[in-house]
DNA sequence: CCTATTGTTTCAAACGTTTGCGAAATGAAT
DNA sequence: ATTCATTTCGCAAACGTTTGAAACAATAGG
């Protein structure tokens, strides 16, 4: 079914010289006679050569291919790092193949495992949620492949790591509510085993014990998607009708809260204000517009990239570098009251 | 920097046996005296062995990765095809490689070269918004690599195609908002270039004609995104105010319109119908939430995925198949007035 | 005429794996 | 003792490319 590429065999053949011949030629190696390579290049453009990377990888031990593991690639957040990786691993020569765990850890192994196979030159990987063992990352770290983690990251294994500042983003969003007169703020949280779950926690009640505000048995709850917002917060608000600010671990759930508010007929940003975490494309499309910290994915994408291609072409070992990218407030009407 | 992954060699020389035996004995050859078998499987798992891919790609010329082109990750649904496509992909035990043209001819001419170098078994493409010469994708056909189009397809090439049933759907659309009593309804269109804006325009003119609805020179405008809704729609409803309805090519634009509509203090859906086309996450998100056509991306990904497996692992040269899906109208806020 | 030098080309090995074929060893049958 | 079959294994080639070393030719210097 499938043809056939070019190869240096062919135009050797052709040519009636080496293969050795025609590879030194094509790369104006200066070995070779001038005629000799005006030959093997022109013949080389006529049938449209290209050098076949499988045999380089082989040859070279290197692949020039990173492969990136994210969770989901139909969240903004994670398709705009992806673009960031590309944008930087591109410009050196470098493609990514991408594998998405759809938070399954078994995915995840099964991905680091193939991947492994194919002898890709990096790993950058955010963890899926339900990943609590960590065997598949510390195998890539024996067989000495490097690894950089982004967002959420796994500290048990050696490796670079870019994040953002989680805690101080969560203190910023809280006390951006805090003085625009909140005093009962609840924190909509993700899973407390990822690093931005707990650092985003912190944050939240960082600010708040600095404002000397109650915490209350309610004021934390672990809810990080829209639907959980929507089932859960009407309920919440019924029983606490206090509540004025709401703190989202992400967008998504933000813009669940702001529906969710909306169907029991209260006003966001007049009764309740919100704010989320991500800057996704959602905090533009809401109404009211969401105000929230932004997670520069895109800037993440090439941070991650280009640690790793650092690490890549380094010869010494040196230990693990963590890149903390700054956050930043990003105002909209959902925390503006009129 | 990179270590080493154990291959066969290495166990052949722990074992004294050679490298012939210990393939043979890792598949069960029945050559392969049952206790070597036993030996080589021992420690193969012992030594976490795992195949190079890149050896048995060069050797069997196939590489088990599909390569993916399309114009941007960041838009959901390219997310949701890739999804569909991988789903299918790993399922054959293929993995894909993912490319983004970001809309530029040049990008996506470079991306073919460059995944054409790496032994890539099959393409699956949608075609950039630029894209109006076709020798790569000629170059591609010209080498036997398979390869199927989705979305956006270029019809000089023999290839396989996924597409939506783009006249249907914007058929649908339009007539929907003819039934719910609009007289004057614009379409946002895209590129005419593409099929995708051919057909869809096609459709909507053909439900206007259908109901003997006029159409005027502003009946139909190039408008293609949320900025160019924002900025076209609040002019040119101050010169047309007799417009009822829109018809947009993509989601996004149907929400640039309503964000224009809702700036010059008209109500969507009591003023102005909208109707979209993608079926989008952001159409769930935006006030009121907005009918659109959905377009079906994970099923799409996945027809792509198995339409080019199919032609991948076929013998025979059969001519090129265009898979058609039925597109739906899925009716919320935007559409119905109270 | 021999040696050295330079310019040009080829050889062979290597990367990791598979596989047709041949080889060695064993045992059984003649 | 010879032949034959069976069992088990190794050799070598192949995939496409690179690269150090060797080979060859031609020329110049002595």
């Amino acid at each position: 079914m499938k043809g056939h590429q070019v190869t240096i065999k062919d135009i050797a053949k052709i040519l009636h010289i080496s293969p050795s011949t025609v590879s030194r030629a094509l790369k104006d190696h200066p070995d070779i006679n001038p005629q000799t390579k005006k030959n093997v290049q022109d013949l080389a453009k006529k049938l449209n050569y290209k050098p076949n990377l499988v045999a380089l990888s082989l040859l070279q031990q290197e692949s020039k291919i990173i492969g990136v593991i994210i969770p989901e690639i139909i969240h903004y957040f994670f398709s705009t790092v992806i673009s960031g990786i590309e944008k930087v691993a591109n410009e050196a020569g470098y493609h990514i193949i991408i594998a998405q765990s759809n938070e399954s850890y078994y995915k995840e192994v099964e991905n680091v495992q193939a991947l492994l196979s194919s002898n890709i030159d990096g790993f950058i990987i955010s963890m899926a949620k339900t990943t609590m063992q960590f065997d598949h990352f510390k195998n890539i770290e024996e067989i000495g492949v490097p690894m950089v983690f982004f967002d959420r990251s796994c500290d048990v294994v050696n490796a670079d790591r870019v994040i953002v500042d989680d805690f101080d983003g969560a203190y910023k969003a809280t006390k951006h509510l805090i003085d625009n007169g909140c005093k009962n703020i609840i924190h909509l949280a993700g899973p407390l085993n990822l690093d931005i779950g707990k650092k985003r926690k912190e944050g939240y009640l960082a600010a708040l014990n600095e404002s000397n505000l109650p915490i209350h048995d309610y004021s934390i709850q672990i809810c990080d998607t829209k639907e959980q917002a929507l089932q859960l917060i009407p309920e919440l608000l019924r029983r606490h009708p206090l509540i004025d600010g709401i703190f989202a671990v992400n967008d998504l759930t933000a813009v669940g809260a702001i529906k969710a508010i909306k169907s029991i007929h209260k006003d966001v940003p007049n009764d309740i204000l919100v704010v989320g975490f991500e800057n996704s494309f959602i905090s533009q499309i809401s109404e009211p517009e969401l105000t929230t910290i932004d997670q520069k994915g895109f800037e993440m994408g090439q941070n991650a990239a280009r640690l790793l291609l650092k690490r890549i072409h380094s010869n010494e070992n040196y230990g693990p570098v963590t890149t903390i990218l700054n956050t930043e407030l990003v105002q909209r009407k959902s925390s503006m009251k009129n």
